[in-house]
DNA sequence: GAATGGAGATGAATCGATTCAGGTTTGTTT
DNA sequence: AAACAAACCTGAATCGATTCATCTCCATTC
């Protein structure tokens, strides 16, 4: 049914292996003959099964995307850069967004490992190195994404977490506020804590006494923002905290929404509000969000082109690509 | 190097057909049998090789998902319900976006052709029908993704477009706009087009003169939006629209952030906006955005079991899916 | 006890691209 | 004209899972 290799030899008159040749090393083959099986393969419509070749020559052009929240566009930028590179590289994408499920983190280390991607990129959310190491083990090279590796058992790019936590802290401490709540979790992101102790390390070393307590998050998501604000509103307004640090983006969202009483918006007034990742949403919030920016195109970029360097040298050692996070000030943390 | 079916077979005493058969028919073997090669598989750590298996039998479990606008959390959410239908069959999604790039959609269709998915969701942007027909003669069926298949030769999943755009309309007016404006574009984008179709309509078919006028954009982003916005504002007042219908919400978001003069917000006092989509950041905006809502999960979910349904069985005959759009208000149309 | 049938197991052939040892052609050198 | 090298080609073997025609047992029936 479908046309192969075989009969686009036959068509343009020659043998399989000079048809091959043309594919893959065109300049080993005569310039007769590449455009003769060229033209066979144009007027056919050949189009070459990856899965023959993938079983034969071991080369897969896929890679694996993990990630942790789908609905978070820091995430889809980071996909996006990783995009740019592998389609310069003629490679495609299989993707799986785990939303923070153990479950679903599983299956899809699973369903890549069937599917022999030439590599994987993931942003973890449960302990993964077990699986990862197996996979490794298999030739598939593994990189973690907006997450340090600790152990520096495998290659990462990611920002700086703890600083970022630190300039967070410091910007809101410069602004005067001294009360500041951390609203995020759950902690067994990693992310999470660093975050945090970012933020307590600003704070300890702050020439004023600052305090921080931890408003625990189930989720990064806006819903949970939503939770969090009123939980933060519905306490006598003597023990509201003056500044609240999101773990990310989408919880500074939420928390904006609920931090408005009698219809007036205690932002940034009352209650300053400073994310993470700097979405691009942030901009056009309701009060226009200060962030920590994550130069998250390039984290994607960057981490498929160490993925696809490590698959082609099996010896190389892992590295960790760290990059600086940057302040960006908005109206929520004016004053 | 690796574990195949060969080595399993060895370790359990079976032949090869056996290993496949308990893999693939359990219920054909004998317990026995199924006990010995489920332990080998378990103590060789054995992983199917997918290639060889899709060469041999042909199936694949991959499906494509090409996507107009990755960074629109709109279509991550129809990703996130492909998703779900598709881990359920164990399948994984190759995933590409467009961004809004003729040249981007081809190299996703050709290097998902030579991957073999199993079948095909694309939220088209220019005209991809006669890649598609190729696609399907090679037995790879495509389904049109919120985008009605105009000629019905695919099937598809989507909302009313034009429904959803008299809806947009209809509230402007029935909130005592007159001077509708519709942000939005490039117009080779059929949903751009359809929505502002329907708005013309509802404008003809209102009991009091409402007219329509056309500001076009060269994508659908917030950028965009803005742009679009100070373009609007810069002209005398006198001339200003009193409402916006933005073709989606991130134009909708954009234009928020630009219609702000001399530090005070014209919306919705002074006009009124509505998007289209209801992404969850809407609720989120600095006004809360009224938008036009779509079923986002349902949708995937819907395309991906089509998807499914049309491999299994060559002779399905393409139908289209139509859900209802919902008119959701908020304080951007208020008055 | 021979014949029949059913349940299970076997293993060679197969999918299509790649690889590589060996073959052919052409051109150059002495 | 023989020898040799360079440039190209050829085609069988191969990757690993699946398929299916055959075969082996064993129980049942007459």
């Amino acid at each position: 049914m479908a046309v192969s290799i075989r009969d686009v030899a036959t068509r343009a008159g020659v043998s399989v292996g000079t048809v091959s040749n043309v594919l893959n090393r065109p300049d080993e083959v005569s310039a007769e003959s590449v455009s003769r099986v060229t033209q066979a393969i144009e007027e056919l419509g050949y189009v070459r099964n990856d899965a023959a070749r993938k079983l034969r020559a071991g080369v897969s052009t896929t890679v694996g995307f993990v990630v942790l929240d789908g609905q978070n566009p820091f995430f889809n930028d980071v996909v996006r850069g990783a995009e740019d590179e592998a389609t310069k590289h003629g490679i495609a994408i299989l993707y799986g967004n785990t939303d923070e499920d153990h479950g679903r983190e599983r299956l899809y280390l699973d369903l890549f490992e069937e599917q022999q991607v030439r590599g994987l990129l993931i942003a973890p959310y449960g302990d993964v190195t077990g699986r990862l190491r197996r996979l490794r083990e298999r030739g598939i090279a593994c990189v973690l994404v907006d997450r340090f590796s600790g152990d520096g058992k495998f290659s990462s790019v990611s920002i700086d977490s703890v600083a970022g936590g630190r300039m967070a802290a410091e910007h809101l401490i410069a602004c005067g506020r001294r009360r500041i709540a951390f609203v995020g979790g759950p902690f067994d992101i990693r992310q999470v804590n660093d975050r945090l102790a970012g933020a307590r390390a600003a704070a300890e070393n702050a020439h004023v006494p600052v305090s921080v307590e931890v408003v625990a998050t189930e989720a990064m998501t806006v819903a949970e923002g939503v939770a969090a604000g009123a939980r933060i509103i519905s306490r006598p307004p003597t023990a509201w905290p003056d500044a609240l640090f999101a773990a990310n983006d989408l919880i500074a969202l939420g928390l904006l929404q609920s931090l408005i009483v009698d219809g007036r918006m205690l932002v940034p007034d009352r209650i300053a509000i400073i994310g993470f990742d700097d979405i691009p949403f942030a901009a056009a919030a309701a009060v226009p969000l200060s962030s920590i920016r994550q130069p998250s195109r390039m984290i994607g970029r960057t981490a498929l082109r160490i993925v696809l360097e490590e698959t082609a040298d099996p010896y190389s050692i892992p590295r960790q690509t760290v990059f600086p996070p940057e302040l960006v000030v908005r109206r929520s943390t004016a004053g």
